[in-house]
DNA sequence: TGTGAAAAATATGTTGACAATATTTTGGGT
DNA sequence: ACCCAAAATATTGTCAACATATTTTTCACA
């Protein structure tokens, strides 16, 4: 899930003990990352929090310059606020920025479903069915993780086949600000999900070749999913860093 | 230029020596950034130059940290490449990239004009006339550099007119990364920039009330700048950064 | 003369200490 | 008890030295 610009020798994880504390297996820029990138998109980390570098320094077990890169990445990806000397926050996305997000949304992933009907193979149209029936049967479960997740890939997997890397690259920007409330709130989200099956009528607009109908099944679904979005105020702000990131974030 | 997060209390420029070396001004993270963009985008930096820190924070008069955060900003917005351990150069937008860029301009724009379009006030239509036509005198002075300061900001306008900030950033960064061939080649760029009015068609078709005249208008007018991109290959690296950036950047 | 391994030089990555700036606490005055 | 200023604490920003990795140079050997 991490967007790391590249693999390379020295992304290999290191051990470390802290001294005086119980030792803790270090964790990689990219493991610190997801995890307060996770945190922040659960809603365990709630809008407002200050994010202080030392606390989640220790709380990884990693150096404080690594903390720092990772604000800096989040704040490039619009999910903490930073501000000169004060710190960074989680970031408080507006009403209006929600809508906004949907909207830039709509541009991007029409785009794409155009571009994709001209383009795709049989090969792909099986496996975005597959894709759709598993996630599927994952909401019917109950397993709305692991379901988001495939939504997730879904939609990745749209724009890997229209075959424009820019395009995708703005896809999951939005994608990783798109608040899930979903997660948060399971009741309301299942309600909705199981009821169509919205990622299922985009493929066959697809591989019907026909463009229209699947830039309009795919505003549909964008549309049902920002309906579902949670957008009343809450200001309660957690601050206990120090437990919150214990549960293995995957 | 600088797409700084935040301004704040430390954003003010402080002095400093280099010892042994002559005293020289040193410039804010932000001018840095400004410097090796505009010498990225004008092609003084040419693609697959090392980008060494060591040596631009000497040549700017900064800390090895500024560079550092300036080179990582860069990767992010894809106009230098970072590889673990060997370093920054910079990037070499293949043709694929480029298309896929335009088209993604495409999609971002036309929604911008789309919503523009409703959204659109006398006030907004007078600006955006006079900005289209100071753009046009200036590119007939043959001042180049200062029209496609114009042209940017009428693009940002547009954005801003539509008001959606999310569509605004992606588009900011779109536009950062357009590769600017126009300067490089001002014969072949001119020749198309005065035959027709291009921007002054999309205010139009916006003050019209027409939304899909105004998205036809805006996509001949990309695929005009498209067409004016140089896509041959040249691989001649300057190295000799260190007179490179004495000239002031704007 | 060409090749390849070792050594030197160069560049990037990491760490800890220190400085500058916010935030909280304390204490005196009204 | 309340408010404001000053000290104390906590947090972020900056810097230079050190460690590690890569690139270039040197030099022996075929």
């Amino acid at each position: 899930m991490a967007e790391r610009k590249q693999l390379g020798p020295s992304s290999v994880p290191r051990r470390r003990a802290r001294a005086g504390q119980q030792t803790r297996l270090a964790l990689t820029e990219d493991q610190v990352y997801d995890r307060i990138h996770g945190a922040v998109l659960d809603h365990r980390l709630l809008p407002g929090t200050k994010l202080k570098e030392v606390a989640l320094a220790d709380v990884f077990g990693v150096n404080r310059n690594v903390v720092r890169k990772v604000l800096a990445r989040l704040a490039f990806a619009k999910l903490v606020e930073q501000r000169p000397n004060r710190g960074a926050t989680v970031a408080s996305p507006t009403v209006a920025e929600s809508r906004d997000l949907f909207a830039a949304r709509r541009a991007v992933e029409g785009a794409i479903v155009d571009i994709a009907t001209r383009r795709i193979g049989a090969g792909d149209v099986r496996k975005l069915r597959a894709l759709a029936i598993k996630e599927r049967e994952a909401y019917q479960r109950g397993e709305a993780r692991a379901g988001l997740k495939m939504s997730l890939q879904f939609h990745r997997d749209l724009a890997a086949i229209a075959g424009n890397r820019v395009l995708a690259e703005l896809l999951d920007q939005l994608m990783a600000r798109t608040p899930l409330v979903v997660l948060a709130y399971p009741g309301r989200a299942t309600d909705n999900r199981c009821g169509n099956d919205e990622h299922g009528d985009i493929v066959d607009a697809i591989a019907n070749g026909n463009a229209a109908k699947a830039i309009a099944a795919m505003t549909t679904h964008l549309a049902s999913l920002e309906s579902q979005l949670d957008l009343t105020v809450k200001d309660e702000r957690r601050a206990d860093l120090a437990e919150l990131f214990l549960l293995p974030a995957e």
